[in-house]
DNA sequence: AGGTGTATGTCGCAT
DNA sequence: ATGCGACGTACACCT
């Protein structure tokens, strides 16, 4: 990791193009050759940046970034304060929980939280389109599609749409539900929902896993 | 800018829950409050991140940083190998080119780029499933819908197909036609556009802006 | 390599 | 603040 704290201006040219004015920043070079220009407030997102792969051309007061789509940032150096290096470690450490597979797999375990008496089928069923996430049968023997955000969007309403269209062109499933299962249902994804004659609930995330702990101590 | 260069660990709580095992990382601390943990690899997004604003609380070997919504980062430093601190410039430089939002400015300023004689009503009309670029209307006074995307894809057509859906629904609007205009409009795209009897246009954004240029001329 | 779906997306702009 | 759409989205995963 080589970082440079410059004086320094830039110009990027590629899906789009942009201008940088002179100004002092923090400029990230990384080990892997990706290239981030970063302002003094906004944590995730740098100025400008090329992601890996990249060809770096250094010149005394210039930085030419170029990588194979033909994208180029060019950085101008008009005043160097500081260029160290510091060798990190490679990056193996991070565990993520909470994402919408932990949602899904929950979900699999408990589908009468959904809808009492609903039963799984299958998970990831996969349709020409795509993969639903649950297929379930109701307590009528119906087939319920449910497709499962973190957050319910309109997205999600329309992905649903899809999966539902081509599943009921299927004599085993049709006639086919659909729910849209989300921590949060967007207002927007309900009135679309509604309109589609498309269930929709919101998932407690806690009470799911209370129901996971909880589980095994019955028997 | 402050950054720091350490052995360290980290969990956040928040949206969701992540662990970072102990390995050597950048720790960049912002002046607006801003924390970023960055690898040495990938150059857009860091292993955890706080945007502002902050409440960070510094002890000999951890940081803790919070913010309103309740989320957490907790930095445990296990060796720090650099500590220093830059003053950056304000930022104020960035110009972007190319963009959405520049195309619906030109074409609410020339309508009748899209199609001889269509007049404008209004930009981002409101419906309940989200705002129509632009909703104009043709020499016979019929309502048309216009959908701008930079590079027109499938999702445009869907996302215009839900907003002519609502707006049938309004007997000030309906019968309203439908129109995808970008600089670029996909053969898939064109295919279900055409198919939903939605029209498409390919626009010219350079003659666009030479259009704006001359227009002043004229008078 | 290209297409699809997720994201602690972030960011800007509207109500 | 919340809602919504765009983004040089990035990124992982699939065919």
């Amino acid at each position: 990791m080589r970082l440079i704290v410059a004086r320094c201006s830039a110009i990027y040219e590629g899906r789009l193009a942009s201008t940088l004015t002179e100004a002092v920043r923090l400029i990230m070079l990384k080990a892997d050759g990706c290239v981030a220009i970063h302002a003094d407030s906004g944590a995730y997102k740098p100025m400008n940046w090329m992601n890996a792969p990249n060809v770096i051309s250094e010149e005394p007061t210039r930085l030419v970034v170029t990588n194979p789509k033909g994208e180029q940032l060019t950085i101008t150096l008009h005043e160097v304060i500081a260029d160290v290096s510091y060798p990190l470690d490679v990056e193996r450490g991070l565990t993520l929980d909470g994402v919408e597979r932990d949602l899904q797999l929950l979900l699999a375990e408990h589908p009468d939280h959904l809808e009492d008496g609903l039963r799984l089928v299958q998970r990831e069923f996969r349709t020409d389109v795509g993969p639903v996430d649950l297929l379930c049968r109701d307590r009528d023997g119906n087939a319920v599609a449910v497709e499962i955000k973190r957050i319910g969007e309109i997205d999600g309403v329309e992905q649903l749409t899809r999966y539902l269209d081509r599943m009921e062109r299927d004599p085993m499933l049709t006639p086919v539900r659909g729910v849209l299962a989300a921590t949060i249902v967007k207002p927007q994804a309900r009135v679309l929902a509604e309109s589609r004659g498309i269930g929709w609930r919101e998932i407690d995330l806690a009470y799911l896993r209370g129901q996971k702990d909880a589980q095994p101590r019955l028997f």
